[in-house]
DNA sequence: TAGATTGTTAATCGATTAACAATC
DNA sequence: TAGATTGTTAATCGATTAACAATC
Protein backbone atom coordinates (compact mmCIF):
# COMPACT_ATOMS: atom_id res chain seq x y z
CA UNK A 1 0.00 0.00 0.00
CA UNK A 2 1.32 3.36 -1.01
CA UNK A 3 0.85 6.92 0.15
CA UNK A 4 -2.40 8.53 -0.96
CA UNK A 5 -0.52 11.18 -2.90
CA UNK A 6 1.18 8.55 -5.03
CA UNK A 7 -2.06 7.12 -6.34
CA UNK A 8 -2.50 8.08 -9.95
CA UNK A 9 -5.61 9.80 -11.17
CA UNK A 10 -6.33 6.97 -13.59
CA UNK A 11 -6.66 4.54 -10.68
CA UNK A 12 -8.89 6.97 -8.78
CA UNK A 13 -11.17 7.40 -11.78
CA UNK A 14 -11.71 3.64 -11.88
CA UNK A 15 -12.81 3.43 -8.23
CA UNK A 16 -16.43 4.52 -8.76
CA UNK A 17 -16.88 1.85 -11.42
CA UNK A 18 -15.43 -0.82 -9.15
CA UNK A 19 -17.80 0.38 -6.46
CA UNK A 20 -20.80 0.08 -8.79
CA UNK A 21 -19.89 -3.40 -9.98
CA UNK A 22 -19.30 -4.63 -6.45
CA UNK A 23 -22.60 -3.11 -5.37
CA UNK A 24 -24.39 -5.08 -8.03
CA UNK A 25 -22.55 -8.30 -7.18
CA UNK A 26 -23.44 -7.77 -3.55
CA UNK A 27 -27.08 -7.09 -4.44
CA UNK A 28 -27.09 -10.40 -6.29
CA UNK A 29 -25.88 -12.23 -3.21
CA UNK A 30 -22.41 -13.02 -4.59
CA UNK A 31 -19.98 -13.16 -1.66
CA UNK A 32 -16.74 -14.16 -3.34
CA UNK A 33 -15.00 -13.11 -6.54
CA UNK A 34 -11.54 -13.56 -8.04
CA UNK A 35 -9.72 -10.81 -9.90
CA UNK A 36 -10.02 -12.99 -13.00
CA UNK A 37 -13.80 -13.24 -12.78
CA UNK A 38 -14.23 -9.54 -11.97
CA UNK A 39 -11.95 -8.66 -14.88
CA UNK A 40 -14.11 -10.67 -17.26
CA UNK A 41 -17.25 -8.92 -16.04
CA UNK A 42 -15.74 -5.43 -16.22
CA UNK A 43 -13.69 -5.80 -19.38
CA UNK A 44 -10.37 -5.21 -17.61
CA UNK A 45 -7.35 -7.39 -16.92
CA UNK A 46 -7.02 -9.34 -13.67
CA UNK A 47 -3.58 -7.81 -13.31
CA UNK A 48 -4.93 -4.31 -13.40
CA UNK A 49 -7.59 -5.06 -10.84
CA UNK A 50 -5.12 -6.53 -8.37
CA UNK A 51 -2.73 -3.69 -9.05
CA UNK A 52 -5.46 -1.09 -8.49
CA UNK A 53 -6.74 -2.60 -5.25
CA UNK A 54 -3.23 -2.91 -3.91
CA UNK A 55 -2.73 0.82 -4.11
CA UNK A 56 -5.01 0.96 -1.09
CA UNK A 57 -3.99 -2.21 0.74
CA UNK A 58 -4.38 -5.99 0.55
CA UNK A 59 -8.08 -6.65 0.40
CA UNK A 60 -7.93 -10.21 -0.91
CA UNK A 61 -6.85 -13.60 0.27
CA UNK A 62 -4.46 -15.85 -1.65
CA UNK A 63 -6.14 -18.94 -3.02
CA UNK A 64 -9.60 -17.50 -2.37
CA UNK A 65 -10.06 -14.15 -4.04
CA UNK A 66 -11.96 -11.19 -2.65
CA UNK A 67 -14.93 -11.10 -0.30
CA UNK A 68 -17.49 -9.01 -2.14
CA UNK A 69 -19.28 -7.22 0.73
CA UNK A 70 -15.96 -6.53 2.41
CA UNK A 71 -14.32 -5.18 -0.75
CA UNK A 72 -17.40 -3.10 -1.50
CA UNK A 73 -17.25 -1.60 1.96
CA UNK A 74 -13.52 -0.90 1.67
CA UNK A 75 -13.90 0.94 -1.62
CA UNK A 76 -16.88 2.84 -0.25
CA UNK A 77 -14.67 3.88 2.62
CA UNK A 78 -11.89 5.02 0.28
CA UNK A 79 -14.44 7.04 -1.70
CA UNK A 80 -15.85 8.42 1.57
CA UNK A 81 -19.42 7.65 0.51
CA UNK A 82 -20.53 8.02 4.13
CA UNK A 83 -19.37 11.62 4.32
CA UNK A 84 -21.84 14.39 3.68
CA UNK A 85 -19.88 17.15 1.98
CA UNK A 86 -22.05 20.24 2.21
CA UNK A 87 -22.93 21.20 -1.33
CA UNK A 88 -24.82 23.93 -3.13
CA UNK A 89 -26.19 23.88 -6.64
CA UNK A 90 -26.38 26.94 -8.85
CA UNK A 91 -28.80 26.85 -11.75
CA UNK A 92 -32.16 25.16 -11.26
CA UNK A 93 -32.98 24.51 -14.91
CA UNK A 94 -33.70 21.04 -16.26
CA UNK A 95 -30.12 19.93 -15.71
CA UNK A 96 -30.04 21.28 -12.17
CA UNK A 97 -33.31 19.54 -11.41
CA UNK A 98 -32.08 16.24 -12.86
CA UNK A 99 -28.93 16.43 -10.76
CA UNK A 100 -30.83 17.32 -7.61
CA UNK A 101 -33.24 14.43 -8.06
CA UNK A 102 -30.77 11.73 -9.01
CA UNK A 103 -27.29 12.40 -7.77
CA UNK A 104 -27.39 13.29 -4.10
CA UNK A 105 -28.83 10.04 -2.86
CA UNK A 106 -27.51 8.34 0.25
CA UNK A 107 -23.94 7.09 -0.11
CA UNK A 108 -23.00 9.71 -2.64
CA UNK A 109 -20.62 11.34 -0.17
CA UNK A 110 -22.41 14.66 -0.59
CA UNK A 111 -25.36 16.50 0.91
CA UNK A 112 -27.18 19.16 -1.04
CA UNK A 113 -28.00 22.03 1.31
CA UNK A 114 -29.00 24.85 -1.05
CA UNK A 115 -30.19 25.60 -4.57
CA UNK A 116 -29.82 28.98 -6.28
CA UNK A 117 -31.03 30.56 -9.49
CA UNK A 118 -31.14 34.06 -10.91
CA UNK A 119 -34.58 33.54 -12.44
CA UNK A 120 -37.05 35.22 -10.02
CA UNK A 121 -39.93 33.23 -11.48
CA UNK A 122 -38.72 29.90 -10.09
CA UNK A 123 -37.38 31.15 -6.76
CA UNK A 124 -39.42 29.62 -3.97
CA UNK A 125 -40.04 26.41 -5.92
CA UNK A 126 -39.14 23.25 -4.04
CA UNK A 127 -36.90 20.56 -5.53
CA UNK A 128 -36.51 17.42 -3.44
CA UNK A 129 -37.54 19.41 -0.40
CA UNK A 130 -35.04 22.19 -0.98
CA UNK A 131 -36.23 25.68 -1.89
CA UNK A 132 -34.76 27.48 -4.90
CA UNK A 133 -33.27 30.71 -3.57
CA UNK A 134 -32.45 33.88 -5.44
CA UNK A 135 -28.76 33.96 -6.26
CA UNK A 136 -28.60 37.34 -4.48
CA UNK A 137 -28.70 35.43 -1.21
CA UNK A 138 -25.82 33.18 -2.22
CA UNK A 139 -23.04 35.05 -0.45
CA UNK A 140 -24.81 35.32 2.87
CA UNK A 141 -25.98 31.72 2.66
CA UNK A 142 -22.38 30.57 2.20
CA UNK A 143 -21.16 32.70 5.08
CA UNK A 144 -23.85 31.22 7.33
CA UNK A 145 -23.67 27.59 6.20
CA UNK A 146 -20.10 27.04 4.94
CA UNK A 147 -20.71 24.74 1.98
CA UNK A 148 -17.56 23.04 0.68
CA UNK A 149 -18.64 22.07 -2.83
CA UNK A 150 -20.61 23.77 -5.61
CA UNK A 151 -22.35 22.29 -8.64
CA UNK A 152 -22.55 24.76 -11.51
CA UNK A 153 -25.16 24.38 -14.22
CA UNK A 154 -25.65 27.91 -15.46
CA UNK A 155 -24.62 29.70 -18.66
CA UNK A 156 -20.82 29.87 -19.05
CA UNK A 157 -21.05 33.64 -19.39
CA UNK A 158 -22.16 33.96 -15.76
CA UNK A 159 -19.36 31.79 -14.44
CA UNK A 160 -16.49 34.23 -13.98
CA UNK A 161 -18.34 36.45 -11.55
CA UNK A 162 -19.95 33.49 -9.80
CA UNK A 163 -16.78 31.44 -9.25
CA UNK A 164 -14.90 34.49 -7.99
CA UNK A 165 -17.60 34.88 -5.36
CA UNK A 166 -17.76 31.17 -4.49
CA UNK A 167 -14.01 30.81 -4.08
CA UNK A 168 -14.00 33.98 -1.96
CA UNK A 169 -16.59 32.56 0.44
CA UNK A 170 -14.65 29.31 0.80
CA UNK A 171 -15.88 26.79 -1.78
CA UNK A 172 -13.15 24.17 -2.16
CA UNK A 173 -14.43 21.98 -4.99
CA UNK A 174 -16.64 22.20 -8.04
CA UNK A 175 -18.67 19.85 -10.16
CA UNK A 176 -18.69 21.98 -13.26
CA UNK A 177 -21.15 21.50 -16.10
CA UNK A 178 -20.16 24.69 -17.92
CA UNK A 179 -17.29 25.31 -20.33
CA UNK A 180 -15.78 27.96 -18.11
CA UNK A 181 -12.31 26.86 -17.03
CA UNK A 182 -12.50 27.12 -13.25
CA UNK A 183 -9.18 25.36 -12.63
CA UNK A 184 -7.34 27.85 -14.83
CA UNK A 185 -8.96 30.85 -13.13
CA UNK A 186 -8.57 29.47 -9.60
CA UNK A 187 -5.48 27.30 -9.17
CA UNK A 188 -5.69 25.04 -6.14
CA UNK A 189 -9.42 24.57 -6.33
CA UNK A 190 -10.59 21.02 -7.08
CA UNK A 191 -12.66 20.75 -10.24
CA UNK A 192 -14.42 17.85 -11.89
CA UNK A 193 -15.66 18.92 -15.30
CA UNK A 194 -18.59 17.35 -17.12
CA UNK A 195 -18.51 18.56 -20.69
CA UNK A 196 -21.60 17.01 -22.22
CA UNK A 197 -21.06 18.63 -25.59
CA UNK A 198 -17.49 17.31 -25.75
CA UNK A 199 -18.81 13.80 -25.20
CA UNK A 200 -21.26 14.31 -28.05
CA UNK A 201 -18.53 15.58 -30.39
CA UNK A 202 -16.30 12.64 -29.54
CA UNK A 203 -19.19 10.28 -30.24
CA UNK A 204 -19.76 12.06 -33.54
CA UNK A 205 -16.16 11.54 -34.57
CA UNK A 206 -16.23 7.87 -33.61
CA UNK A 207 -19.59 7.29 -35.28
CA UNK A 208 -18.59 8.94 -38.55
CA UNK A 209 -15.20 7.19 -38.60
CA UNK A 210 -16.89 3.85 -38.06
CA UNK A 211 -19.51 4.52 -40.74
CA UNK A 212 -16.79 5.52 -43.23
CA UNK A 213 -14.95 2.32 -42.50
CA UNK A 214 -17.99 0.07 -42.93
CA UNK A 215 -18.66 1.70 -46.30
CA UNK A 216 -15.22 0.80 -47.65
CA UNK B 1 -0.30 12.60 -41.06
CA UNK B 2 -1.23 9.09 -40.09
CA UNK B 3 -4.08 6.74 -40.85
CA UNK B 4 -7.31 7.49 -38.97
CA UNK B 5 -7.17 4.10 -37.27
CA UNK B 6 -3.80 4.92 -35.75
CA UNK B 7 -5.04 7.97 -33.90
CA UNK B 8 -5.23 7.22 -30.22
CA UNK B 9 -8.40 7.77 -28.25
CA UNK B 10 -6.60 10.22 -25.95
CA UNK B 11 -5.92 12.52 -28.90
CA UNK B 12 -9.51 12.21 -30.11
CA UNK B 13 -10.85 13.10 -26.67
CA UNK B 14 -8.86 16.33 -26.76
CA UNK B 15 -10.31 17.47 -30.08
CA UNK B 16 -13.60 18.88 -28.74
CA UNK B 17 -11.68 21.01 -26.27
CA UNK B 18 -9.36 22.33 -28.98
CA UNK B 19 -12.45 23.09 -31.03
CA UNK B 20 -14.03 25.05 -28.16
CA UNK B 21 -10.90 27.08 -27.45
CA UNK B 22 -10.40 27.91 -31.12
CA UNK B 23 -14.05 28.92 -31.37
CA UNK B 24 -13.60 31.38 -28.55
CA UNK B 25 -10.34 32.74 -30.00
CA UNK B 26 -12.11 33.17 -33.32
CA UNK B 27 -15.06 34.89 -31.65
CA UNK B 28 -12.60 37.31 -30.09
CA UNK B 29 -11.16 38.19 -33.48
CA UNK B 30 -7.80 36.49 -32.93
CA UNK B 31 -6.51 35.27 -36.28
CA UNK B 32 -3.11 33.85 -35.41
CA UNK B 33 -1.80 31.70 -32.57
CA UNK B 34 1.36 29.75 -31.85
CA UNK B 35 1.38 26.35 -30.20
CA UNK B 36 3.18 27.98 -27.28
CA UNK B 37 0.47 30.59 -26.74
CA UNK B 38 -2.35 28.07 -27.15
CA UNK B 39 -0.60 25.74 -24.73
CA UNK B 40 -0.45 28.48 -22.11
CA UNK B 41 -4.16 29.20 -22.50
CA UNK B 42 -5.20 25.56 -22.37
CA UNK B 43 -2.78 24.29 -19.75
CA UNK B 44 -1.05 21.87 -22.12
CA UNK B 45 2.45 21.70 -23.58
CA UNK B 46 3.24 23.21 -26.97
CA UNK B 47 4.76 19.89 -27.94
CA UNK B 48 1.55 18.05 -27.29
CA UNK B 49 -0.51 20.50 -29.29
CA UNK B 50 1.75 20.25 -32.34
CA UNK B 51 1.88 16.50 -31.95
CA UNK B 52 -1.91 16.28 -31.73
CA UNK B 53 -2.59 18.49 -34.74
CA UNK B 54 -0.06 16.61 -36.79
CA UNK B 55 -2.00 13.40 -36.40
CA UNK B 56 -4.40 14.96 -38.87
CA UNK B 57 -2.03 16.89 -41.12
CA UNK B 58 0.11 20.00 -41.15
CA UNK B 59 -2.21 22.87 -40.28
CA UNK B 60 0.44 25.41 -39.33
CA UNK B 61 3.15 27.40 -40.95
CA UNK B 62 6.74 27.49 -39.75
CA UNK B 63 7.73 30.82 -38.31
CA UNK B 64 4.11 31.97 -38.11
CA UNK B 65 2.01 29.56 -36.10
CA UNK B 66 -1.57 28.60 -36.83
CA UNK B 67 -4.33 30.57 -38.50
CA UNK B 68 -7.18 30.45 -36.00
CA UNK B 69 -10.24 30.43 -38.31
CA UNK B 70 -8.55 27.90 -40.58
CA UNK B 71 -7.54 25.59 -37.74
CA UNK B 72 -10.98 25.89 -36.21
CA UNK B 73 -12.53 24.91 -39.52
CA UNK B 74 -10.16 21.98 -39.95
CA UNK B 75 -10.91 20.55 -36.54
CA UNK B 76 -14.62 21.07 -37.10
CA UNK B 77 -14.21 19.09 -40.30
CA UNK B 78 -12.39 16.28 -38.48
CA UNK B 79 -15.15 16.20 -35.86
CA UNK B 80 -17.77 16.28 -38.66
CA UNK B 81 -19.71 19.05 -36.95
CA UNK B 82 -21.54 19.73 -40.22
CA UNK B 83 -22.99 16.23 -40.37
CA UNK B 84 -26.45 15.61 -39.04
CA UNK B 85 -26.38 12.13 -37.58
CA UNK B 86 -30.02 11.14 -37.12
CA UNK B 87 -30.54 10.69 -33.41
CA UNK B 88 -33.31 9.66 -31.06
CA UNK B 89 -33.57 10.30 -27.36
CA UNK B 90 -35.18 7.89 -24.94
CA UNK B 91 -36.36 9.28 -21.62
CA UNK B 92 -37.89 12.76 -21.51
CA UNK B 93 -37.33 13.52 -17.84
CA UNK B 94 -35.39 16.53 -16.65
CA UNK B 95 -32.13 15.16 -17.99
CA UNK B 96 -33.66 14.33 -21.36
CA UNK B 97 -35.16 17.80 -21.55
CA UNK B 98 -31.85 19.46 -20.65
CA UNK B 99 -30.05 17.47 -23.34
CA UNK B 100 -32.69 18.24 -25.94
CA UNK B 101 -32.56 21.94 -25.21
CA UNK B 102 -28.81 22.38 -25.00
CA UNK B 103 -26.89 19.75 -26.88
CA UNK B 104 -28.30 19.41 -30.38
CA UNK B 105 -27.57 22.92 -31.54
CA UNK B 106 -26.13 23.62 -34.98
CA UNK B 107 -22.60 22.29 -35.47
CA UNK B 108 -23.07 19.50 -32.98
CA UNK B 109 -22.84 16.91 -35.76
CA UNK B 110 -26.19 15.45 -34.73
CA UNK B 111 -29.83 16.02 -35.46
CA UNK B 112 -32.49 14.98 -32.98
CA UNK B 113 -35.40 13.46 -34.88
CA UNK B 114 -37.43 11.74 -32.17
CA UNK B 115 -38.07 11.67 -28.42
CA UNK B 116 -39.58 8.70 -26.59
CA UNK B 117 -40.81 8.01 -23.09
CA UNK B 118 -42.82 5.29 -21.40
CA UNK B 119 -44.77 7.75 -19.25
CA UNK B 120 -48.18 8.18 -20.97
CA UNK B 121 -48.75 11.44 -19.10
CA UNK B 122 -46.02 13.33 -20.94
CA UNK B 123 -46.49 11.78 -24.39
CA UNK B 124 -47.63 14.47 -26.81
CA UNK B 125 -45.66 17.19 -25.04
CA UNK B 126 -43.38 19.18 -27.29
CA UNK B 127 -39.69 19.73 -26.48
CA UNK B 128 -37.83 22.06 -28.84
CA UNK B 129 -40.50 21.40 -31.45
CA UNK B 130 -40.25 17.62 -31.19
CA UNK B 131 -43.18 15.63 -29.79
CA UNK B 132 -42.60 13.10 -27.03
CA UNK B 133 -43.81 9.75 -28.39
CA UNK B 134 -44.81 6.66 -26.49
CA UNK B 135 -41.95 4.19 -26.44
CA UNK B 136 -44.35 1.63 -27.95
CA UNK B 137 -43.88 3.40 -31.27
CA UNK B 138 -40.09 3.24 -31.05
CA UNK B 139 -39.57 0.16 -33.21
CA UNK B 140 -41.76 1.34 -36.07
CA UNK B 141 -40.30 4.83 -35.90
CA UNK B 142 -36.80 3.41 -36.27
CA UNK B 143 -37.83 1.20 -39.17
CA UNK B 144 -39.36 4.22 -40.92
CA UNK B 145 -36.68 6.81 -40.11
CA UNK B 146 -33.42 4.86 -39.67
CA UNK B 147 -31.81 6.82 -36.83
CA UNK B 148 -28.12 6.04 -36.34
CA UNK B 149 -27.59 7.21 -32.76
CA UNK B 150 -29.55 6.93 -29.53
CA UNK B 151 -29.29 8.94 -26.32
CA UNK B 152 -30.41 6.95 -23.30
CA UNK B 153 -31.57 8.71 -20.15
CA UNK B 154 -33.90 6.19 -18.57
CA UNK B 155 -33.60 3.92 -15.51
CA UNK B 156 -30.79 1.35 -15.92
CA UNK B 157 -33.29 -1.42 -15.26
CA UNK B 158 -35.06 -0.69 -18.54
CA UNK B 159 -31.88 -0.69 -20.57
CA UNK B 160 -31.38 -4.37 -21.43
CA UNK B 161 -34.66 -4.71 -23.25
CA UNK B 162 -34.36 -1.28 -24.85
CA UNK B 163 -30.81 -1.68 -26.19
CA UNK B 164 -31.59 -5.13 -27.60
CA UNK B 165 -34.39 -3.50 -29.56
CA UNK B 166 -32.36 -0.49 -30.65
CA UNK B 167 -29.42 -2.56 -31.86
CA UNK B 168 -31.84 -4.84 -33.70
CA UNK B 169 -33.36 -1.91 -35.60
CA UNK B 170 -29.94 -0.63 -36.59
CA UNK B 171 -28.72 1.90 -34.01
CA UNK B 172 -24.95 2.15 -34.39
CA UNK B 173 -23.94 4.42 -31.55
CA UNK B 174 -25.10 5.45 -28.09
CA UNK B 175 -24.67 8.39 -25.78
CA UNK B 176 -25.40 6.52 -22.59
CA UNK B 177 -26.35 8.24 -19.35
CA UNK B 178 -27.25 5.02 -17.54
CA UNK B 179 -25.01 2.55 -15.74
CA UNK B 180 -26.02 -0.29 -18.01
CA UNK B 181 -22.96 -1.57 -19.86
CA UNK B 182 -24.05 -1.35 -23.50
CA UNK B 183 -20.59 -2.06 -24.93
CA UNK B 184 -20.35 -5.29 -22.97
CA UNK B 185 -23.80 -6.45 -24.07
CA UNK B 186 -23.36 -5.38 -27.70
CA UNK B 187 -19.77 -5.64 -28.93
CA UNK B 188 -19.12 -3.55 -32.01
CA UNK B 189 -21.57 -0.82 -31.08
CA UNK B 190 -20.04 2.59 -30.37
CA UNK B 191 -20.75 3.88 -26.88
CA UNK B 192 -19.89 7.10 -25.13
CA UNK B 193 -20.78 6.81 -21.46
CA UNK B 194 -21.60 9.74 -19.19
CA UNK B 195 -21.58 8.48 -15.64
CA UNK B 196 -22.57 11.52 -13.62
CA UNK B 197 -22.50 9.67 -10.32
CA UNK B 198 -18.96 8.42 -10.99
CA UNK B 199 -17.84 12.01 -11.53
CA UNK B 200 -19.39 12.94 -8.21
CA UNK B 201 -17.69 10.06 -6.38
CA UNK B 202 -14.33 10.99 -7.90
CA UNK B 203 -14.85 14.57 -6.81
CA UNK B 204 -15.72 13.31 -3.33
CA UNK B 205 -12.49 11.36 -3.10
CA UNK B 206 -10.41 14.31 -4.29
CA UNK B 207 -12.22 16.74 -2.02
CA UNK B 208 -11.84 14.59 1.09
CA UNK B 209 -8.20 13.80 0.32
CA UNK B 210 -7.45 17.48 -0.11
CA UNK B 211 -9.28 18.43 3.09
CA UNK B 212 -7.37 15.74 5.02
CA UNK B 213 -4.12 17.13 3.69
CA UNK B 214 -4.89 20.73 4.58
CA UNK B 215 -5.72 19.65 8.13
CA UNK B 216 -2.31 18.07 8.63
C1' DT C 1 18.63 37.37 -44.18
C1' DA C 2 17.49 36.48 -39.24
C1' DG C 3 14.01 35.16 -36.10
C1' DA C 4 10.28 32.42 -35.14
C1' DT C 5 7.79 28.43 -35.05
C1' DT C 6 6.37 24.32 -37.15
C1' DG C 7 6.67 19.16 -38.21
C1' DT C 8 8.75 15.16 -36.75
C1' DT C 9 11.82 12.05 -34.61
C1' DA C 10 13.99 10.45 -30.37
C1' DA C 11 13.93 10.33 -25.30
C1' DT C 12 11.38 10.09 -21.27
C1' DC C 13 7.86 9.10 -18.42
C1' DG C 14 3.99 6.68 -16.65
C1' DA C 15 0.46 3.23 -16.97
C1' DT C 16 -0.71 -1.43 -18.11
C1' DT C 17 0.38 -6.16 -18.37
C1' DA C 18 2.96 -10.35 -17.41
C1' DA C 19 5.20 -13.26 -14.35
C1' DC C 20 5.89 -15.61 -10.28
C1' DA C 21 6.93 -16.21 -5.40
C1' DA C 22 4.10 -16.13 -1.31
C1' DT C 23 0.43 -18.17 0.94
C1' DC C 24 -4.30 -19.29 1.93
C1' DT D 1 -0.92 -31.43 0.76
C1' DA D 2 -2.25 -29.57 -3.85
C1' DG D 3 -4.67 -26.09 -6.24
C1' DA D 4 -5.90 -21.56 -6.55
C1' DT D 5 -5.26 -16.91 -6.38
C1' DT D 6 -3.28 -12.95 -4.37
C1' DG D 7 0.44 -9.29 -3.77
C1' DT D 8 4.24 -7.41 -5.93
C1' DT D 9 8.06 -6.79 -8.92
C1' DA D 10 9.79 -6.60 -13.60
C1' DA D 11 8.78 -6.09 -18.56
C1' DT D 12 6.16 -3.98 -21.96
C1' DC D 13 3.57 -0.78 -24.06
C1' DG D 14 1.85 3.69 -25.15
C1' DA D 15 1.51 8.54 -24.35
C1' DT D 16 3.83 12.79 -23.37
C1' DT D 17 7.70 15.73 -23.72
C1' DA D 18 12.08 17.37 -25.53
C1' DA D 19 14.94 18.44 -29.20
C1' DC D 20 16.09 20.12 -33.50
C1' DA D 21 16.23 20.26 -38.52
C1' DA D 22 13.18 22.26 -41.91
C1' DT D 23 11.25 26.35 -43.53
C1' DC D 24 8.24 30.27 -43.61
Amino acid sequence: MQNKDDISISVIKRLPRYYRFLQSLKDNGIVRISSKELAARMGLTASQIRHDFNCFGGFGQQGYGYNVPELHAKIGEILCVDKEIKTILIGAGNLGKAITNKMFSKNSGFKLIGIFDKNEAICGNMIKGIPVRNVNYLENFCIDNSPVCAVTCIPSTDMEELTDLLVKVGIKSFLNFTNYDIAMAHPGVIVENVHLRDSLLTLGYLTNTSLDKSEE
